[in-house]
Formats: C-alpha cells, sequence, structure tokens
RNA sequence: GCGGGUGUAGCUCAGUUGGUUAGAGUAUCGGCCUGUCACGCCGAGGGUCGCGGGUUCGAGUCCCGUCACUCGCGCCA
C-alpha cells in the first residue's frame, strides 16, 4: 500500500465497503463522545468521516490532537447506519473506522479557524494565508482561478494564437504608471524596469512575423492600491498583425463570452458577437463614466438647454458661463421621504462636490425648491423629454462639464444602489470605443496623450495634420463588464511618421521618440504590419466569476493595501553588501514635523 | 497626500445616559459522555478595551492626537 494514501478524502463510496484504506488529511472536525470519537478528515478533494472507539489503539492519539494537525490513518470502510447517514457529505454514506493511525504533523493553536466560513481580519488571513487557503471559500477561489487560465489558455490556442514569455528585466518607459526598479549590479548607477505590461514586446514579436501572440502576462505598476487594483497583476495579453479594430473585437468576444459562460454558475452572459459599442463621448454623457455598469438601467441625461433662462439662478448662471446641468432620474420614488432626496444631496457633498439638486414628484404633483423656481411647466417639458412618469424624481448634477459628468455617473450608481434597481445574476459587457487621441492636461496647460500614444488616430496622418488635436479620435477600446475595466486595447500606430507626429502634437521631439522608444520606433522602420491587440485582466475576471468584493480574494498571496507581504515581510531593508554590490545608497524620508 | 469606516479575550461579537470586579459564543485546558456530523453537559484559564494625552470624583463610553487595517478620492498600460 502507499506509504500515504490509498484513496483521497473524496472518493469513499457505498461499493467501497468492507475495503482497507489508507488515508491522510488534516483533522477538519473533531466530536469526542468519550468512548466513540468522530473525525472529520478533509484533503484537497473532500471530506471522510473517521471513527474510533475503545477497542481502536488510534482513539487515544486521535483525542489528543488539536484541529488541523496532519494525520495518516489506516482503517475499514463501513457502511453507516441509515439514520447516520450524512447527505451533506458526498462520502455521508460511509465512515472508515480508524485502526490505527500516524500522526504526521502536530498543529499548535490556531491564529484563526479554518471551519466554519466566519469573516476574520484581513490582515490576520494575509499573514497565515496557507491556514486562510485550507479554507473551503478561498479553496475554491484559487481552484477557480487555475480553471480560468486554463480555459483561456485553450481558447487562445485553439483560434491560432501562440503563447510567448517576454522579459521581467526590462527598461524603464517615461510613459503610464510608475515603474518598479530593478538596480544592475553590472552598470552601475542604472536600473531595470518591471514591465506594466509587455506592451512594446508584443509588438515586436508582430514586427518578428508571428502574427498572432498572447501570454498570461504578469505586470507591475508601482500606483496607490484598490479593491480591483494589485501592485501585480496578471493579464490574458495578446496582439494580432493585420487586422482591424473589427477583428480584434471578433477574436476576444469569444474568448470571454465562453468563458464566463463556463463558469458563471448559471449567471446570464451577454453573447459573443452582442458586445454593445459605445463611443467614449456617448458613456461620459449616458454613464457619467468610461467604464459604465449596464446592469444598471438608470441613464443619465443632458439638460443644459432647458436651464438656459430658468427661475433657478445657479443653474442658470451655470448653463451660461459654459457649463451643463445632467439629470439622473430616480424612477418611483414618490414613496421616498425628504430624507432620502437631502441625504443624496449631503453623500454628493461628502465626495466633494458642491452639491446634487433633486426635483421630487409624487402622483404628478414636482417638489422642492428646483421646480419651483423653474416652473412646474417647463419640469414637465424636462419630463417629457425623458420620458419620465408622473412618481418619478429627478437629481440634477451641474456645473463644469467634466465634474458634472463625474458627479452624475456616481449619483447614477449610488440611486440604483439605493432603489435596488441593479440587475442581479447577469454579467454585462460593452465595448467603450472611441477614445479621443489627445486631451489637455489642465496642470501643464498642454496638449497631451490622453490614453497610449502608441494608439493609431482614425483617420492616420490626415487627421493629425488637418484636425483640431482634440476632436481626433483612436482606434482606441476598453471591454468593461458590470462597472469594471477588464481590458484595454488598440490598433497600434506601426508608421515612424505618423508616430513623430503624434508625439509632435503632444510636444514631443523626433529626438524624445528616437530616445524613449528608440527600440520600437527603430523596428517600425525596418518593416512592420499593421497590429492591435488587448489585455483583459485575468484577477478581475476571476474576481467577478467568484463573486468576490475585492481582487485579493482571487490571489493565493496577495499583499495588503499598502503593497506589504505580511507573510513573508516584504518590502524589507537589505544588507549593506547588497547595497554596496549594487551600487545603492538609501536615503530616509525626513520624519515630517 | 486627503476623506469615510473599523479597532474590546487566539477568533466572532455585546457592552445602555460616563458609574460596582468588562461579558457571551467559539477556540484552549481539565472533567463527563458509545452515533455524532457546528455533538452535548460541567468547570477553569485567558483582557495594555489599538496607543498616547485630556476632561471628570469616576472613561471601553466624552474630547484631542496618533497608529493599524480597510473603502474611496488623487494617482493608475
Amino acid at each position: 500500500m502507499h506509504a500515504y494514501r490509498s484513496h483521497n478524502c473524496a472518493a469513499l463510496r457505498a461499493e467501497n465497503v468492507g475495503e482497507s484504506v489508507r488515508l491522510s488529511g488534516w483533522v477538519h472536525r473533531k466530536r469526542d463522545h468519550g468512548g466513540v470519537l468522530f473525525v472529520d478528515l478533509r484533503d484537497h478533494y473532500g471530506i471522510t468521516q473517521m471513527v474510533a472507539d475503545e477497542d481502536s489503539p488510534a482513539l487515544p492519539v486521535l483525542e489528543g490532537l488539536k484541529l488541523e494537525s496532519v494525520v495518516t490513518i489506516d482503517g475499514d470502510v463501513k457502511a453507516r447506519d441509515a439514520e447516520a447517514v450524512n447527505p451533506n457529505l458526498p462520502t455521508g454514506d460511509i465512515e472508515v473506522f480508524a485502526r490505527s493511525v500516524s500522526v504526521q504533523s502536530r498543529a499548535e493553536e490556531l491564529p484563526l479557524p479554518v471551519a466554519g466560513e466566519q469573516e476574520y481580519p484581513e490582515d490576520i488571513r494575509i499573514k497565515y494565508r496557507y491556514i486562510d487557503l485550507r479554507r473551503e471559500t478561498m479553496h475554491r477561489n484559487i481552484m477557480l482561478r487555475s480553471q480560468v487560465i486554463t480555459s483561456l489558455r485553450r481558447r487562445m490556442t485553439e483560434q491560432g494564437f501562440t503563447e510567448f514569455q517576454t522579459p521581467i528585466l526590462a527598461a524603464s518607459s517615461p510613459e503610464g504608471a510608475r515603474d518598479f526598479l530593478v538596480p544592475s549590479r553590472m552598470h552601475p548607477g542604472t536600473f531595470y524596469a518591471l514591465p506594466q505590461a509587455p506592451q512594446m514586446f508584443k509588438q515586436l514579436l508582430m514586427v518578428a512575423g508571428f502574427d498572432k501572440y498572447f501570454q498570461i502576462a504578469p505586470c507591475f505598476r508601482d500606483e496607490d492600491l484598490r479593491a480591483d487594483r494589485s501592485l501585480e497583476f496578471y493579464q490574458l495579453d495578446f496582439e494580432m498583425s493585420f487586422v482591424t479594430q473589427e477583428d480584434v473585437f471578433n477574436a476576444l468576444e469569444p474568448v470571454l463570452a465562453g468563458c464566463f459562460e463556463e463558469f458563471s454558475g448559471g449567471k446570464s452572459v451577454t453573447p459573443a458577437g452582442e458586445f454593445p459599442r459605445i463611443p467614449y463621448k456617448e458613456a461620459m454623457l449616458k454613464y457619467g463614466t468610461d467604464k459604465p455598469d449596464l446592469r444598471n438601467p438608470i441613464l443619465i441625461s443632458d439638460v443644459s438647454r432647458h436651464f438656459e433662462k430658468s427661475g433657478f439662478g445657479i443653474f442658470e448662471k451655470i448653463v451660461g458661463s459654459g457649463g451643463v446641468v445632467r439629470a439622473i432620474p430616480a424612477p418611483g420614488t414618490n414613496e421616498k421621504s425628504r430624507k432620502f432626496f437631502d441625504e443624496m444631496n449631503s453623500w454628493a457633498q461628502g465626495e466633494g462636490f458642491s452639491g446634487l439638486g433633486y426635483v421630487t414628484r409624487k402622483q404628478g404633483e414636482f417638489g422642492g425648491p428646483i421646480a419651483k423656481n423653474h416652473t412646474p411647466e417647463r419640469m414637465q417639458e424636462i419630463y417629457d423629454e425623458l420620458g419620465l412618469g408622473e412618481n418619478d424624481g429627478l437629481f440634477f448634477a451641474a456645473g463644469k462639464e467634466s465634474l458634472a459628468a463625474k458627479l452624475a455617473g456616481a449619483a447614477r450608481t449610488r440611486v440604483a444602489e439605493q432603489l435596488e434597481l441593479i440587475e442581479q445574476d447577469c454579467f454585462k459587457f460593452c465595448w467603450i470605443v472611441d477614445f479621443p487621441m489627445f486631451e489637455y492636461d489642465e496642470d501643464l496647460k498642454k496638449i497631451d496623450f490622453s490614453h497610449n500614444p502608441f494608439s493609431m488616430p482614425q483617420g492616420e496622418m490626415e487627421a493629425l495634420e488637418s484636425k483640431d488635436p482634440l476632436d481626433i479620435l483612436a482606434w482606441q477600446y476598453d471591454i468593461v463588464c458590470n462597472g469594471y475595466e477588464l481590458s484595454s486595447g488598440a490598433i497600434r500606430n506601426h508608421r515612424p511618421d505618423i508616430m513623430y507626429k503624434a508625439f509632435e502634437i503632444a510636444g514631443y521631439s523626433k529626438e524624445d521618440v528616437d530616445t524613449n522608444f528608440s527600440g520600437m520606433i527603430e523596428a517600425f522602420k525596418l518593416g512592420a504590419p499593421p497590429h492591435g491587440g488587448s489585455a483583459p485582466g485575468i484577477d478581475r475576471i476571476v474576481m467577478l466569476l467568484a463573486d468576490e468584493p475585492n481582487i485579493r480574494e482571487v490571489i493565493a498571496f496577495p499583499m495588503n493595501q499598502k503593497g506589504e507581504d505580511l507573510m513573508m515581510g516584504a518590502p524589507t531593508p537589505v544588507s549593506m553588501k547588497q547595497l554596496r554590490e549594487l551600487h545603492i545608497r538609501t536615503v530616509e524620508p525626513p520624519k515630517s514635523a
């Protein structure tokens, strides 16, 4: 017989009754009745009940073990009496009578229990992650992650994509997020950068003629964390040659829709080929964000026109000075108290906005100061235009367009949450398309790239030469699911002349481009195919599929919100010897007074 | 950097208007228990109420500061 097990802890059934077996696992729970002791033995696969009584030498050994000790038990499979069958356990028809036990590892008292699904403080969970990962939900999440990655990989391969590896020690690039730097021992004073994404490498693989690339790519960005953001994360990074935006969409939609259908547990998924496409500008208007949650039925409208002349002076003033008024319907709020509306306003102020106006409507009767000053008749015009009914309230976000849109978007989400309008049990995908190529940077008082500088502008060179830069759109697209940005992608700019021109508009010289992007610009001068791709975030995909509120629940060994690994202690100081070898001297920041 | 929330036993939590010696469940330890499956029963140990300061006759409770964790803003290919 095998040294540790003849079966795993989920294997035994009624047909095994009478067999002599050997099982190994963790002591999940114990029920000690004095003369008879039950042990739930757990391994990766499941749980089997072990039983020992006074006839068995295993009894005193098992009695003395703390939970989570690891044991190997020799015993006999016995059928349970009809009334003792446990229908909640796949192995519940049988139990194993323990003849002997050998203790593989004696556990001390645990910092957090494994059995049960109680919530525990996250810092303790992360510090003792190997314990936390034994728990059913975490164990399942990590297995789901593996299965999702396997599925994505298979779907990509079946579409003719080839998996590549690209360097982890790469060159720092001035664009985008802050880099993680790695000092070079061999070249004093110089640094590698961990890739924020394998962006240039995958484009160079296209230049190299590989046609369809993908990778489960680790990415590193030294920015502050969020529930859906980690310092290190993984993307399904892919790139294709000789493609239009349409081809990229057709490649990715079946992969994502198929993967979500496979693991969604019956939740509905936007079918491949039917992902709505929403221009960026429309998204900012109707949803107040470039990552709209389409499960939320509320649509924002611009009602600035109605307030050009209004008894409600604040809005008239805002519109008169170039601002906008956006309306967020709150359907069926006739029964809602004034408190509901006032609390929305104080919430908006708490978020740093000047405030959120509102109109109430109860059985056709308008209420609130805006309706009174603007007059009910003209309010009715707005309601007619928006198609609102006689019991629908309306919130107003007013101000500079970018701020008003942002407030309206946040209010749209909050109203839907408060009114429980967000559709459950579904994954709604959409593309956000037609991102602007450039935007005006208020701080630097100059035009800059709004997203990826390597995207091809729509209209190519002609657009760059003839249009107002702020009107130029890019072949740049995001994929969004339930309000989470899953990926960003683009048809790339593979033409050096267009590249130089685009950078020129953003205020960079030919020399700047040649210096900072020498590898890529050189490559593009030596025969580059048109190409494009995208890179869905794998952690976020698994988070959505696992129905978890944050990304750490689907990462085996996550960092906390301050980027610390509480289990291994990273980041740590290093020895003087190590620093000397790297030609590095540290300077502590001054203690602020 | 900024704002919100949380912080009481190993873990999950309660703790009234500021008032006696800070409680419960669970875990741990001891005892009992031969059919449980969150076994049950009896008992015990276990506390810098995050930390520091203040107000008060008296602070877990009120005030100020600070730390930790977390959510968001800024930031983010």
